[in-house]
DNA sequence: CTAACCGTGACGTAGCGTCACCGTTC
DNA sequence: GGAACGGTGACGCTACGTCACGGTTA
């Protein structure tokens, strides 16, 4: 069989039959009295062999040793090209989160790009100052990975830069919402204390929603961040949750501010003040020193009332402060 | 700065940079009085620039182009490079499927990776003819790739293919018994019917718990099939089951044959007896002739004096074919 | 004679490493 | 004067496509 018929029957193009004759790959039997290449059947199948060999990935020389050197073994050869390709495998994926990355930024010119290229290679590195120093300068750019600043942020465990992540992710506005809620979902509480400081700092309501779940978390503190977030934000849901961290000493100071703005509106003043008493109820003295302190933040004549209940309190500690945030209260 | 410093800050080769100049890309702002490149500061920011961009993939002139052409945006390029990388990644993930299936089939030597390759080639090939003489001609062979064909023989809907998928299958022994376990699992009914009845074939403890699960199946096939098959290996839990399929005239005669080969335990046979006639209490005449016709295949006293009842029966077709059998019986 | 085929040889591709041979700088 | 550097030019690697120029076959 001349070259081009093989050639059409193998899908092997003519150029590369040569090759392979020129190799000592594929050796064609004969040759017709004018010189052209004649292919017998052994030969076709010996093309077919190489064909079948070079789609697991080797190379033409290691198919020739494959075929022809009797002492060259699979095993190591094949355990070698999987190892080769995860590795490849392995590069591709990252290439691939990288452009990802760049392209969800949204560049306008390549000066985008590039600023994104070098903020995504220095949030990846393990000197604080580089990422810090990183984050500063692409923050001022117009385009922003939000996806990868959210992530680094909720990994990010030098306060500083952190810092800096939340400022720049400000600017992004809701787009990093979705890989935060994430955070928020994470086993980590680490991981959920960033991700509810983080989400503090971004305005509108899918924000607001994600802190009403995390009302519900497990940990103290991101409840605690959480409650008192949604309190400067007027949402009064948080108020039992506030409520509780006071009794519990969690970040009352906080916690008892938030409830003072809660309750600028009058009404919401009045339940606030009845679960604060009602968690003091039997509760040890401390608990009562702290549920005073918090009513101190809160206007309105119920807040007063308790107070002036408190001041009568028999832990004398307890009516002590009552009595003082009574007189700073109306002096 | 000389290039020798500069390949050291940068981390780019002496070479690249040349090559770098040679094309225009990075072009050093002077040279020495003896013609040393010169690198200035803004030189240095630019080489940093190429770098960065090519790790993002692009070639040389890319990068070139993305430097140089304002008109040149990168919206369209970058979304290009992300669909080059997903193309790459699929042929990696498909290369290294191969592999693995390869490396699985344990070959000694080059002759069974390339029966394999071969194999796994017409196993994907839509001429069921081409699939079945793959699958027969393979199966002399000494590797073979366990969990490739026992994939391929949960989506063969030829039934000839599928029993030569079969039979080789049968020589691997139980390597594919976690491929045939996924398959049990799976939502289709159809890829359910078809594992069971290739666990079927497969001998052991291994399979025959596989078989205990497929008990439960929903799909009426799968049950009857695993219960005739725990049958024949002497399984009495498959009993109710196929006292089951008795009334419900679902394969029922192999069912019986199944229940008779377990009562040969005269122990077994008295309670399987006892489940016949409870199923046929309060059924259709059409059931009870189909426990009639179960009870033949059961020795033993019980099965005999349940016939002689059923020879009073109400229904006259039923009756009938009680007296046949008794005779049949007890000539 | 012509069309379709075949042969050899060479160049180009991308991104480098490496080497030879020679000049520069300190 | 010697060590460490720099310059240019060239070859090699992989797996091909493509082209030129000339011969073969039916």
């Amino acid at each position: 069989m001349l070259i081009g018929e093989v050639s059409r029957r193998s899908g092997v193009s003519t150029r590369m039959l040569r090759h392979y004759d020129s190799l000592g790959l594929v050796r064609p039997t004969g040759r017709t009295s004018g010189g052209y290449r004649e292919y017998s059947d052994e030969d076709i199948r010996r093309i077919f062999h190489v064909e079948s060999l070079r789609t697991l990935g080797l190379s033409l020389s290691e198919v020739q040793r494959a075929l022809d050197d009797p002492a060259f073994s699979p095993s190591a050869l094949v355990g070698d090209l999987v190892a080769q390709t995860l590795r490849r495998l392995a590069r591709e994926e990252e290439l691939l989160a990288r452009l990802r990355r760049v392209e969800a930024a949204g560049p306008t010119g390549w000066e985008d790009v590039l600023q994104t290229v070098m903020l995504l290679r220095a949030l990846g590195s393990t000197d604080a100052l580089e990422r810090q120093q990183a984050v500063l300068s692409a923050a001022s750019t117009a385009s922003l990975p939000a996806e990868a600043l959210a992530e680094s942020v909720l990994a990010e465990s030098e306060t500083n830069v952190a810092g800096a992540l939340r400022w720049a992710l400000a600017r992004t506005g809701r787009d990093a919402l979705p890989a935060i809620a994430a955070g928020l979902g994470s086993s980590q509480p680490e991981v959920r204390r960033r991700a509810v400081e983080t989400v503090t700092d971004v305005e509108g309501e899918e924000a607001t929603a994600l802190l009403l779940d995390a009302l519900a978390d497990l940990d103290d503190v991101v409840r605690s961040r959480a409650a008192v977030a949604l309190g400067a934000r007027g949402v009064s849901d948080a108020a039992p949750v506030l409520v509780d961290l006071v009794a519990a000493g969690i970040g009352d100071v906080e916690a008892a501010e938030a409830l003072g703005r809660l309750a600028v509106h009058l009404a919401v003043a009045g339940e606030i003040v009845a679960a604060l008493v009602g968690t003091s109820a039997d509760a040890e003295p401390v608990v009562r020193r702290r549920v005073v302190q918090a009513l101190a933040e809160i206007p309105g004549s119920a807040a007063r009332e308790a107070l002036e209940t408190f001041s009568h309190d028999d832990d004398g500690a307890v009516a002590l402060t009552a009595r003082a945030v009574l007189r700073r209260r109306d002096p």
